[in-house]
DNA sequence: ATCAGAGCATGCGCGTATTT
DNA sequence: AAATACGCGCATGCTCTGAT
């Protein structure tokens, strides 16, 4: 426009919305200027690290054991409180372990600012330096460019198990380990001599069997209580994890359709006689189950 | 010797997702 | 609906390094 002679055609001529107002971009919507900001307490710095001989036999053993796949490179995100002690990174490119997070300021609020949980770390890299970056830049540097490493298998047997057998004044009861057998009428259900279920209930057995009939996880029929255990702290994808490990082909594999004619395939039933169930699940008890297996044909358990 | 640029660590704001 | 947490994005300020 080239005749402007008054403040509306100004706004007019506004082709940039510079002079709306409240929408992002307009010049009343300050950018690009400084706040007032606390200065860094301290600004960590890579520097060398005097005991890496502690450590370089750890990055050389998470190395094959990436290798060989006994370790995979995940996502990061912090969803699931990734960040924990002794687990490993890769930080762009490079590997990270963490030695040690010293938290010093929890997560809080106050009069409207949010403050979020953080501290210093002892941040180890493969090449030989380490860092005590705060944790908050870390995470901030692993969501920019980095892995986080899976545990090991072995590792996390260890983990389940100091949850799953390690009773302390702390622990709740979370639920109950229970054997089961059927009673349905299903001729294809008969026709197995040893079936049985464990199975894991966050509340009592009574309860989570009230509605068997209508469930098909219990093959839609009334089921006897063989046995129960009370269980503390556990993670119920690694209970099926190590069942189904440790019986293989002797798992149940039939569709069973509910009330709407939907298929199900019921997990964690097992063909094997009752003494082998029993020694299963005191085998999940006392951590040991992932060194045996079932031999279906010598109806047998046997190490690995 | 000086300077520009890269890399690192940090504080803090903001939009969106998740809880409450 | 409101409060909080998360996942960034971006600016700052420092050091180190390589080019001039």
């Amino acid at each position: 426009m080239s005749d402007i002679k008054s403040l509306e055609d100004i706004f007019n001529d506004d082709d940039l919305g510079l002079l709306d107002d409240g929408k992002d971009g307009d010049i009343f919507k300050i950018k690009h200027v400084p706040v007032q900001r606390a200065a860094a307490d301290e600004v960590a710095k890579r520097k060398r690290c005097k005991d890496f001989d502690q450590f370089e036999h750890l990055f050389k053993d998470v190395h094959r054991e990436l290798r060989e796949g006994k370790r995979k490179l995940l996502p990061f995100n912090d969803k699931g409180y990734q960040l924990v002690e002794g687990n490993y990174y890769v930080l762009n490119g490079l590997l990270v372990y963490l030695a040690d997070i010293n938290f010093t300021s929890e997560a809080k609020t106050v009069d409207g600012k949010r403050f979020r949980k953080d501290g210093r770390t002892r941040t180890i890299f493969e090449n030989g330096t380490e860092s005590t970056m705060l944790y908050r830049s870390l995470a901030k540097a692993l969501y920019k460019d980095g892995r986080i490493v899976s545990e090991t298998n072995e590792q996390e047997n260890s983990n389940f198990y100091t949850n799953f057998s390690g009773i302390t004044d702390d622990d709740t009861s979370t639920g109950y380990i229970y054997i089961l057998k059927s009673k349905s009428t299903d001729s294809r259900i008969q026709s197995y001599d040893h079936l049985y279920k464990i199975g894991f209930a966050t509340t009592t057995v009574e309860k989570r069997i009230a509605n068997a009939k209508k469930e098909p996880t219990y093959l839609m029929a009334d089921v006897e209580v063989i046995a129960e255990y009370q269980a503390f702290n556990i993670n119920p994808q690694k209970f099926e994890y190590y069942l189904h490990a440790f019986f293989g082909e002797s798992c149940l594999d039939l569709l069973v359709a509910d009330k709407d004619g939907k298929n199900h395939q019921p997990k964690e039933w097992f063909i094997a006689p009752l003494e082998v169930i029993q020694q299963a699940v005191e085998l999940l008890v006392n951590g040991q189950i992932m060194s045996y297996q079932y031999n279906k044909f010598k109806k047998e358990i046997e190490l690995r």
